[in-house]
DNA sequence: GATTGTGTTCAAAAAGAATTGAACAAACCG
DNA sequence: CGGTTTGTTCAATTCTTTTTGAACACAATC
């Protein structure tokens, strides 16, 4: 689990002050929702920057690696919380943030949230039958009463959810 | 790199089939909001079981260490996942699941996301004072529609969270 | 007031997740 | 082509988090 802030001390002469907090800020963000550090290290860097950055310019400010910076730059992508920025020429290129919260948080639930609602429906359902197989006739009951349940919880889940992101987005 | 021959069993000769695989959900639930694999455990086992449970007996079922099961049993009960079955006489204290959803969401909003709306909407604060010292008009203006933007997600966020808890509960 | 039953705490160990770095691919250019 | 620039992949390493286990506290029992 998590507990306290953690001291920060990366001392990156590249990132001002307050980019270096803003970024904080999204490290915390990224890290409740259980994504890893550089998540929210790229996005922050991104979302304080009036021009769209390349990799490289990402690897230097950051001053982590290139293969670190390629992943999260693609699961980034993956979520719909980064773009491509232009597609010039044969040029490198260049990614900013998605700034629609809306988009975010659908991007976040498609990504993280739906795949594991869906085979959870799943599973229930196959233990649904397994439950049926059990002799004693209270516990039977129980069993599928509580298995209801959470058969329940999911598809209440999976209506809210995208209910959630509409409230957002107004 | 491994040869299949002798793959680790978990094996746990106390757990019927239907346990091991509700747990497994559960353990697959609490992941995905980034708690540690042994709350899902515990609470995926007072789920599915009809008489509440002593710290002692949960420690047998799943085999974990007693501070693990305690830590966990405390993590549950702070979440407001887990009560106090019966405080009967001078005897060890029982512990059941609560199954409502609403109360399960709200616990986890109050103690998980709460928290950090909270905080980052006051480092925002802080941060837009900073970015006003920025010398460059231009950028000084898009710190500040950026900034505002992340306060606005962030005032959004504890509005609307109560909301999709109460939709939940339903 | 010693003993036993319950439960908590926390330093150390183990498990697990993220990051690095070097090798590799692909596209461009002269 | 051969060289350069840009980006990806993945095994090895590093870092973080979780779990363990033994010591401790408390209270009930004999």
């Amino acid at each position: 689990m998590k507990t306290g802030v953690n001291e920060e001390i990366p001392l990156n002469r590249s990132l001002s002050e307050l980019e270096q907090q803003v970024i904080d800020v999204f490290v915390d963000g990224v890290k409740v929702l259980g994504m890893p550090k550089s998540l929210g290290e790229i996005y922050g860097l991104l979302f304080l920057s009036q021009q769209p950055l390349s990799l490289d310019d990402v690897v230097t400010k950051l001053s982590l690696s290139k293969g670190s910076a390629s992943q999260g730059i693609r699961m980034l992508r993956e979520l719909g919380a980064v773009k491509e920025a232009n597609a010039n020429g044969g040029r490198r290129t260049l990614y900013q943030p998605d700034v629609d919260l809306k988009r975010l948080v659908g991007g976040f639930i498609r990504e993280q949230v739906r795949p594991h609602l869906e085979s959870g429906k799943g599973k229930v359902n196959e233990l649904l039958k397994v439950a049926n197989q059990e002799d004693d006739k209270e516990l039977k009951k129980f069993y599928r009463v509580r298995l209801q349940k959470l058969e329940a919880w999911m598809s209440r889940g999976r209506i809210v959810l995208p209910l959630l992101q509409k409230l957002l987005g107004e």
